[in-house]
RNA sequence: GGGCGCAUAGUGUAGUGGAUAUCACGCUGGCCUUCUAAGCCGGCAACCGGGGUUCGAAUCCCCGUGUGCCCGCCA
């Protein structure tokens, strides 16, 4: 609860120069609970006890009695088993919230901040392992901006080198016969006929033929490697060949995240830093480094082995013996660039990055160039293995999408509720996308999972559709309400009752603010995917416990308060990517 | 061979030094003539093993086990 922290932080201070304890030996000594219905903020006295030498119960005690007459009278101070214990009192939330227009986050520095995010290889539909980094990304994008934050979301988009390289060849050398042979001996599905207009799905098996054929074939090889020297040097009309092949996909696949909600501020394409010619002085500026090396054919490299990498080979090279660049060495140009427009970046990696993005941050500290901040996620398995566009062992986002909303179709149709089909259609999109995007997003980044079809279409609570039940909930109290032309009265806060159930609600909404905060600064979407379902909760037992219309008439407290949830709920969705419907 | 993640009820998960370990599915007992039951209120059930640091460890350190990822002049 940052406003209780903010009232009690200068009065503890005090009271440490008072008992002559340096404020710095205690990290932080006021804390959050781990059980939120004990109190709102809580001082652990078991610190402080070897360094007064005391018992933490009689600590605690001192501790409450001296600073009841330093803190406001709305906060509660009581002591219990080494600890104090403070209550921010829930008239004061009410009246904070409710009337006095309470601001969320109006004491924190914002940023402008350039996130990273999807940035793959614009050669086939997006999978479900690849969306999980859009989806995250996408999330702290969100979150970022709800906190207060300047934005840009950004996608890199690799237009040269190897995998483009390939795709282009392909659709120039195969046909759509030699394509549908060889997967089919490959016993690599057909396209599926929903995607017979989708240019991600078609061209994809070229890529896919492509990568199977030039296996055994040398011609081929040095076709490509002819065409892909050519990209890295920046050679305008391979370059802008390569652009027409990805294209249409690259649309294919923001057509997707689309659906999702997913969109970008803008695009940078990778040849950019060759065409510049910041890679090659790069590569420059590298070659002065204490961890420069040169390998027997004139490769270029830093040695890293003194900085933590170890493995097979601790070398980072930065520049080919063709003297030709490397992915990393462009990624390099790339951050130094990023930096140039925002003072905070994040990438959104996955975790076989982990060592490449290591070795860059070195890199980058060589070029005297800040490090970004990266989230790392692991990947979404499936039953069977590892997902691979390259073998077409994946689950297409697209097929998701559409069982996904064939489902909550399905189910609305078992409600049996009157809602006409565009209507339903609408609702099953939303149900769909958010379920989707909150399935993966509730879960910890760094905890690999393996994709199943009945976990992903679970609409159940801890689900999206639990979130947009409660706003839905809200919505129809609100409609109810203006129907009856009510009119609002000020409330008289010394005179309100509020029961437990509207208490805890307050003292969510409260915490918005807390958790939405320790979700940006940590980078880690999944806490505040926990607030949200606790925040649903808390107002699905205010909304049972708190009659607002009863004969006609507005309890105007209990209307208060399920207005102002509705109002954060709305943000709460739009700031994880759920739709918050009005009815549903 | 080396490095880096991860390990919590039957299952999936939250929790990065503090009070009785979260939530959901599951199993189970209640609640719809009353503002949307995609809901609410109860019950059952868990910190991989072994050492260590600490007043205090699921959390930090070491060893082991299991699992994922990486160690390319690919991206």
């Amino acid at each position: 609860m940052n406003i209780l922290k903010r009232l009690i932080t200068p009065a503890v201070n005090e009271l440490l120069e008072e008992l002559n304890i340096d404020k710095n030996i205690l990290d932080d000594l006021i804390e959050k609970p781990r059980d939120l219905t004990v109190c709102d903020l809580c001082i652990p006295c078991f610190a402080l006890a070897k360094i007064l030498k005391k018992n933490p119960v009689e600590i605690a005690k001192d501790i409450s009695s001296s600073l009841k007459n330093k803190l406001i009278p709305e906060i509660f101070v009581i002591t219990k088993n080494g600890y104090v214990n403070f209550n921010l009192d829930t008239k004061f939330i009410a009246k904070k919230l409710l009337d006095e227009n309470y601001e969320f986050f109006q004491n924190s520095i914002k940023n402008d901040v350039l996130i990273e995010h999807t940035s793959a290889n614009p050669n086939g539909p997006f999978h479900v392992g690849r969306a999980r980094n859009a989806i995250l990304g996408d999330a702290l994008v969100r979150l970022n901006r709800e906190f207060g934050n300047k934005v840009i979301a950004e996608y890199y988009v690799d237009d040269m080198g190897k995998q483009v390289g390939i795709l282009a060849w392909a659709l120039e050398n195969l046909t759509e016969k030699d394509v549908d042979e060889i997967l089919e001996n490959e016993g690599i599905e057909s396209l599926n006929p929903t995607w017979i207009n989708k240019e991600d799905h078609i061209r994809v098996r070229w890529y896919q033929a492509a990568n199977i054929i030039r296996k055994d074939d040398k011609k081929i090889e040095l076709e490509l490697s002819e065409l892909i020297k050519k990209s890295e040097e920046g050679d305008e009309s391979v370059l802008s060949k390569f652009n027409d092949s990805f294209k249409p996909i690259l649309n294919g696949m923001l057509e997707t995240l689309s659906k999702l909600g997913i969109k970008y501020d803008s695009f940078t394409t990778e040849s950019k830093f060759i065409i510049n010619g910041r890679v090659n002085s790069i590569m420059e500026e590298l070659k002065k480094s204490k961890l420069y090396g040169k390998a027997e054919n004139g490769a270029n490299y830093l040695e890293l082995a003194g900085k933590g990498v170890s493995g097979k080979s601790t070398k980072f090279f930065f520049q080919r013996g063709d003297g030709s660049s490397l992915y990393a060495t462009r990624d390099l140009a790339y951050h130094e660039w990023k930096w140039t427009r925002a003072s905070k970046l994040i990438n959104i990696l996955g975790e076989d990055h982990r060592l490449q993005s290591k070795q860059v941050s070195i890199a980058l500290e060589e070029l005297k160039i800040k490090k970004p901040e990266v989230l790392f996620y692991s990947f979404i398995k499936l039953p069977e293995g590892k997902m691979s566009t390259r073998r077409g062992n994946v689950v297409f986002m697209d097929d998701l999408i559409a069982e996904a909303e064939n489902m909550a179709m399905k189910i609305i149709n078992q409600r049996g509720h009157n809602i006409e089909d565009k209507r339903s259609l609408e609702i099953s999109k939303a149900v769909a996308s958010s379920a989707i995007r909150f399935n993966i997003l509730k879960v910890s980044p760094e905890k690999g999972f393996t994709f199943k079809w009945e976990d992903a279409m679970s609409f159940d609570a801890d689900s999206a559709p639990f979130i947009m039940y409660s706003h839905a909930r809200s919505c129809s109290i609100n409609k109810k309400v203006n129907e009856l032309k009510f009119e609002e009265i000020n409330i008289d806060y010394s005179k309100v009752e509020i029961n437990k159930s509207a208490a805890n609600l307050l003292r969510t909404l409260m915490r918005f603010e807390d958790s939405l905060e320790k979700s940006i600064t940590e980078n880690k979407p999944n806490h505040f995917c926990t607030f949200m379902l606790e925040l649903a909760t808390k107002y699905n037992s205010f909304y049972r416990d708190c009659i607002i219309i009863e004969n006609q008439n507005v309890n105007v407290f209990h209307y208060k308060v399920s207005e102002y949830s509705r109002k954060l709920i709305y943000r709460g969705c739009n700031a994880l990517g759920i739709i918050p419907l009005v009815s549903m």
